[in-house]
DNA sequence: TCTGGGGTCCTAGGACCC
DNA sequence: TCTGGGGTCCTAGGACCC
């Protein structure tokens, strides 16, 4: 049986859900701004028609924010979260398996779907149920390979004719689009990838499709052989129903203002180590080294520039947040100088193994409190519950280190105190 | 003044082993 | 004159993704 993907792709994700409870904001053009609010991360279709360019330093816009009355909002993950777990939990109703690829993006594995119902039809049912359901518009590609799929999803954003579906099922509708679809669009080829392409006549997906996989693997990479085998339709990229446990967790912020002191980079290295040792409990693993790193500015000519990490390695692995902060604080001692202004630090946990999965070294006593997994997962229960947050010391000692966020949206979703209130005239 | 955060995979090169 | 060959593991760096 032939392999048949389908990719369903929120629009304009971010923007989109600023807009679900504010109906006022119809048709007005809304930006996204990233953690600190430092740069756009999405855009409404308004927005992006007033040329705002993903990825822009917001300060940048201000004059065209201040012209068109663009509406501008902070990052508010616990919303965009929600509704995605919405959105990806009514896929699943619809398709066997499911790979939820990004936060607003799935794959789909139709194969075997075309007996009961024309791609086409299923596509258009996926975006009326999600769009009745959620509020979200999603656009629908269909193909044979993971990569077609991703163009099919293109094509369906930017060609308001296909209805937002398209099937790329059919080989010669296939080359029509890749003749059509410059090389630097094609999934698997970045910023880097694309000027080199170019420099040796490839210039459209068409082009690449056609080239000698073989020979450009030498020249490139297998990456980009894989890519290739992709656009000529020979599926090599799976679908991934089961999400693979991480091989590393990381939590890092930049700092809405400069740190300079000591208590506050303490707090806020405590606090990562919590919140990455949550993340690390959640897919029921073990860690058995941290790295811990601190940087200043790099864009910043004008001051010194200092970074430096440190790795600390436990003596056996543990999911237990007090090692972790044990750890990280000796970590950060070792590496912290006074004189600088901070701009950004984080932790990461790597070198993970299955709980009980571990032979400990002959000599090295065990010396793990017995009460530690009940702890964590009671602290992890009550965390969750929205009841209550239970924290640990470290992050006490001082709290002018937290990211900016100035035009936060409430939580509407997520927060009993934050639903939206529905006046009836 | 102001420039996100969190991941993956692949490759090359060095250390080390027999 | 001639100075092996094959393998693993680890790390750093580069590329990509959203």
């Amino acid at each position: 049986m032939t392999r048949v993907f389908a990719l369903v792709d929120c629009n304009n994700f971010y923007a989109s859900c600023e807009r679900l409870f504010r109906p006022d904001l119809k048709a007005k053009p809304i930006v996204v701004l990233s953690n600190n609010d430092g740069c756009v991360v999405a855009r409404s279709a308004e927005a992006k028609a007033l040329g705002i360019k993903m990825g822009v330093p917001f300060f940048q816009i201000q004059e065209l924010v201040r012209v068109h009355g663009i509406q501008v909002f902070s990052s508010n993950y616990a919303l965009y979260g929600d509704m995605s777990a919405r959105v990806m939990s009514l896929l699943e109703q619809m398709a066997l398996r499911v790979e939820v690829y990004s936060i607003d993006e799935a794959f789909l594995d139709l194969s075997g779907v075309s007996a009961c119902i024309e791609f086409e039809a299923f596509g258009q049912q996926v975006r009326s149920e999600v769009q009745k359901c959620t509020g979200i518009h999603v656009c629908v590609g269909i193909a044979p390979t993971k990569t077609l799929a991703k163009l099919a999803n293109h094509a369906a954003k930017r060609y308001p004719k296909t209805g937002g579906v398209v099937d790329l099922t059919d080989h010669e509708r296939q080359r029509r689009l890749l003749a059509i679809t410059p090389v630097d669009e094609v999934w698997g080829v970045g910023r880097r990838l694309a000027p080199r392409l170019n420099a040796v006549g490839i210039r459209t997906a068409l082009d690449l499709a056609d080239a000698n996989p073989k020979g450009l693997r030498q020249q490139f990479s297998v990456v980009l052989e894989r890519t290739i085998r992709e656009l000529n339709g020979i599926s090599c990229l799976e679908l991934d129903a089961v999400p693979a446990s991480k091989q590393q967790i990381v939590c890092s912020r930049s700092f809405g203002e400069r740190v300079t002191d000591y208590d506050n980079m303490h707090a806020a290295i405590c606090k990562y180590v919590e919140r990455a040792c949550e993340k690390l409990r959640a897919q029921r693993s073990t860690a058995k080294m941290l790295n811990v790193f601190v940087r200043t500015n790099p864009f910043n000519a004008n001051e010194p520039y200092y970074a430096n990490s440190a790795n600390i390695g436990l003596p056996e692995p543990s999911s237990d947040t007090r090692e972790f902060i044990e750890a990280a604080v000796r970590g950060l001692r070792s590496i912290w100088k006074p004189g600088y202004r901070y701009m950004k630090a984080g932790v990461m946990l790597s070198d993970f193994y299955e709980p009980g999965n571990f032979q400990p070294s002959l000599f090295e006593a065990t010396a793990r409190q017995p009460t530690s997994e009940a702890l964590m997962a009671t602290l992890d229960q009550i965390n969750r519950s929205g009841l209550g947050q239970v924290r640990f010391g470290g992050q006490s000692r001082a709290n002018n280190w937290t990211m900016k966020r100035q035009r936060l949206s409430p939580s509407y979703t997520t927060r009993w105190h934050h639903l939206p209130i529905v006046h009836l005239k």
